[in-house]
RNA sequence: GCCGGGGUGGCGAAACUGGUCAUACGCGCCUGACUUAAAAUCAGGUGUCUCCUUCGGAGGCGUAAGGGUUCGAGUCCCUUCCCCGGCACCA
């Protein structure tokens, strides 16, 4: 018999599936009835960096298994590949002086393309985009269009997060602890004029539509939690001297009655308003100036302070005038940017009030009359707590008084029931160069004025210069700028900023389905035939950033009549951290396994089963070399013990022995960790337990069936070694032969192992005919001499059957 | 602080809806076979303590800690500790 070598059988097994076109899919015919059901999986399409790395191949590999499963259950199979090739780290590359950041990428999807092929993933190769081709781009282009056209790209001067490195603008999304989620500086706050999408119109829909996905509930809450929604109610203060109301947003109207001071942000449009010819003018106008300058940092972490305005305004339920008072604790993008305090139940609103001698009023005390420390937190909003100091509301229990409150303000026009979100608007300009452009002229007439469609393209043009220098490097071609305006033919300046690279990701899953049409970005029917994405797997990091954009993309497109779906991926995994001594692995940590490497010492077989074997997929693991040995001890013993089984002459029926027997319920357990559970590493575990039960089997007339079966369910982790040992075995094409179903009839057995236990510990394990009648079980297992010995004489006071499994004597 | 997920052998981990001496499968380690030797391969062993003269048995204790429910708990409930992730001056 020959060695195994994954050297030799893997490339001809890679060239056969790609003559056969294994898998390629073709689009469904609109004429005719879908033959057999969809399924469409996907994962998280990978940032061209240089190579892949062991979390790719966690990634990928996942993806694989289920493609082939399901594949072989009779699905067709969508499962495509493709480049998020815009974006900072090539410019950067290309900066320190690799070429053009085009030359960069390319050839780094270069190399990632030939690494994935030597992995054997079953990709349609035929459906590979990239971000940065103009025939990808020129339809994120064209999106873009259709949510300005839908008033959901909007441009505006908004405070942003200025990343003083990367000089350019982040979204929200990209800044994890106030610095930048790439290069990790400190970001700066500015104030810009910035392209912006509308993703808080749609708040409500993200949330609610978390209903119908099947995405595990940790990253549910991440978003939840990120958009940040707050029922409450917006109230007016009015400031009678100036003749104005103040509006503030609470979620605690039922504690009205003790708001007994105001603070705005220092930031508030009408604080230079309302100190104005007051004694404490200057003052106010000093505190401003002094909080501009400080730390996000300093700002979160110092005491609280503050000034008085000078101005009172009028409490709409007692009708008391109020100090307004200007304070940096209040900011001013969450909610109206004004507060009003109730320092007996807010902690922050009681340190303010004690530091400078505000007044406190209790409002809500719990109904058992127990005592609380004023402002040692917010009181429960429960029915336990009632008003008390609350006009003709006291005495109502909190919520009810809340509602009450509310709708007594509304017959007065002094509030309304409001509610307020943590998400902010979408921005998504960028002053860099290796991005999509904004298809936008600006015109000294016109004002903004869109690229009219059959224009589309707008070329990312080459420049001199990338590096950031504030303004965008597109600027810096006058030749490419300067355009007439599309409307009045006038002279024009066309937008220099380009997108944030998480616009092209939005919508890539809806390109794969129609990767070359040149009429529109996909065609609506064939994008329904494969929508929604029944499997997305990719890394949680994602889950505010690309997982929230997503929803929003598709959720628009919906409303625009582009595609059909509501949310774009059903059903979502996230693989966990490969790590290596403690920290994950990355390439800035220099604690990178090489997948090739590693693949050309054990071939790309060993890698795929030992990634899927290290542990539970969503779970982080650690990887070690020595594992891979194990494993590829694993297949040199498969290698040998089914060749010797393929040179055994083919005998009768396998019958229903011990072998069969395990053959089945391997099939059975296999099927339904990967079906079912979606679990990968103990299908492996069962079937090395198959393997070391054949071994010492082999004339075991079951012994071709068990061999036969290793292999067919090996298939999906294992595809090259399954292939050449399934030819061997005499049979051809297992990529697409049926999944093996379980024998329901060798699964069950007429005689089961009884356990009987003593007071719940196990003494004695006996094998009993399985019809046998519930009396003669429990006659049978008494007479166990070790059950004997442990009941001696004693006394059973109650006997717990439990059919086919065990008897439990109580004495 | 609030929300979510975890804690099982020397290590990665099994035990899926409470029911087979918990620790499958693999790694590591130990012993043996083959070999001049090594590698590879093969066979056996591997939670802990106690007892029996042995081969081999018998028994106690063990799933972060403590308590509870149950005939029976790694699995359910309560309290505490620790680890990971998200949000956080969000009104």
């Amino acid at each position: 018999m020959d060695r195994y070598e994954p050297g030799q059988i893997e490339p001809k097994w890679q060239r056969v599936w790609e003559d056969a076109r294994a898998f390629y899919v073709d689009n469904p015919d609109p004429s005719e009835p879908a033959q057999r059901e969809k399924f469409y999986m996907l994962e998280m399409l990978p940032y061209p960096s240089g190579d892949l790395h062991m979390g790719h191949v966690l990634n990928y590999t996942l993806g694989d298994v289920v493609t082939h499963f399901r594949r072989r259950h009779g699905f067709v199979v969508l499962r495509p590949m493709g480049f998020d090739s815009f974006g900072l780290p090539a410019e950067n590359a290309a900066i320190r002086g690799g070429g053009h950041p085009r030359e960069i990428t390319e050839r780094n999807i270069a190399a990632i393309r030939a690494q994935m092929h030597r992995l054997g993933w079953a990709i349609d190769w035929d459906r590979e985009v990239s971000a940065h081709q103009p025939e990808y781009y020129r339809w994120t282009q064209w999106l873009f269009l259709k949510f300005l056209e839908a008033g959901l790209a909007y441009r505006k001067a908004a405070p942003v997060n200025w990343c003083p490195r990367d000089q350019t603008v982040l979204a929200n999304e990209q800044v994890i602890d106030g610095r930048c989620e790439l290069c990790g500086c400190e970001v700066e706050a500015r104030n810009l004029e910035q392209w912006f999408f509308r993703i808080t119109a749609y708040a409500d829909a993200l949330l609610d539509d978390h209903a119908m996905l099947d995405w595990p509930e940790r990253t549910k809450t991440i978003q939840r939690n990120w958009i940040g929604r707050s029922e409450g109610a917006e109230v007016l203060f009015r400031v009678d001297e100036l003749d104005l109301d103040l509006p503030v947003f609470t979620t605690r109207p039922d504690t009205l009655f003790g708001a007994t001071f105001m603070v705005l942000a220092p930031e508030h449009p009408l604080v230079e308003q309302l100190a104005a010819g007051t004694e404490h003018e200057q003052a106010v106008s000093e505190y401003v100036k002094h909080t501009a300058a400080r730390s996000t940092e300093e700002r979160e972490t110092k005491e609280k302070d503050g000034v008085f305005t000078g101005r009172y305004a009028l409490n709409p339920a007692t009708g008391e005038p109020v100090p307004v008072w200007v304070a940096d604790y209040v900011l001013m993008e969450y909610g109206t940017g004004a507060i009003m305090a109730v320092p007996a139940h807010d902690e922050r609103d009681f340190e303010f009030a004690e530091r400078y001698g505000l007044r406190v009023v209790r409002v809500v005390e719990p109904a058992d009359g127990s005592d609380e420390e004023p402002g040692s937190a917010f009181v429960e909003h429960t029915e336990n707590e009632l008003l008390v100091n609350s006009g003709r509301f006291s005495g109502q229990p909190a919520p009810e008084a809340a509602r009450a409150i509310v709708d007594w303000l509304g017959e007065r026009g002094r509030g309304r029931a409001a509610v307020r979100f943590r998400l902010r608007d979408w921005s998504f300009s960028r002053q860099r160069y290796w991005g999509c452009p904004i298809p936008i002229v600006y015109c000294d007439a016109c004002g903004i004025v869109p690229v009219p469609e059959d224009e589309l393209p707008v070329l990312l043009p080459d420049v001199e210069d990338y590096r950031p220098k504030g303004i965008p490097p597109l600027a810096s071609n006058q030749e490419w700028l300067h355009v007439p305006c599309p409307r009045c033919g006038g002279e024009g300046v066309r937008e220099a900023e380009t997108m944030d690279t998480f616009v092209d990701s939005s919508w890539y899953f809806l390109r794969y389905c129609d990767p070359h049409n040149d009429q529109a970005p996909f065609d609506r029917a064939i994008a329904d035939f494969w929508m929604p994405v029944d499997q997305y797997i990719g890394g949680i990091d994602h889950a505010t950033g690309h997982l929230l954009y997503s929803r929003f993309f598709v959720k628009v497109m919906n409303e625009l009549g582009l595609v059909g779906a509501r949310e774009p991926f059903a059903r979502l995994f996230h693989q966990g951290w490969v790590r290596l001594g403690g920290t994950k692995m990355s390439k800035s940590r220099g604690n990178v396994t090489a997948p090739d490497q590693l693949a050309e010492m054990y071939g790309a077989d060993a890698v795929r089963l030992f990634i899927l074997f290290m542990g539970p997929a969503d779970q982080d693991m650690e990887w070690t070399d020595e594992g891979v040995e194990g494993i590829a001890r694993f297949l040199r013993r498969l290698w040998r013990i089914v060749n010797e089984v393929a040179q055994q002459p083919v005998s009768g029926e396998p019958g229903d022995g011990p072998l069969a027997r395990k053959t089945h319920a391997t099939i059975a357990k296999v099927t339904d960790d990967i079906g079912r559970r979606f679990v990968f590493n103990t299908p492996i575990a069962a079937l090395m337990e198959l393997v070391n039960e054949l071994a010492p089997a082999m004339s075991d007339p079951a012994a071709r069936l068990a061999g036969e079966t290793l292999v067919s369910l090996i298939q999906p982790y294992a595809p090259h070694i399954a292939e050449e040992l399934w030819q061997r075995l005499g049979h051809e094409r297992l990529w697409e032969h049926p999944w093996p179903v379980a024998d329901e009839a060798l699964l069950e057995r007429d005689t089961f192992e009884l356990v009987i236990q003593v007071n719940g510990k196990v003494r004695d394990r006996l094998e009993i005919s399985a019809d046998l009648p519930e009396a003669e079980l429990i006659e049978q297992a008494k007479a166990s001499p070790r059950v004997q010995a442990q009941l001696d004489g004693k006394e059973i006071r109650q006997a717990i059957v439990v059919p086919r499994k065990l008897v439990n004597f109580v004495v």
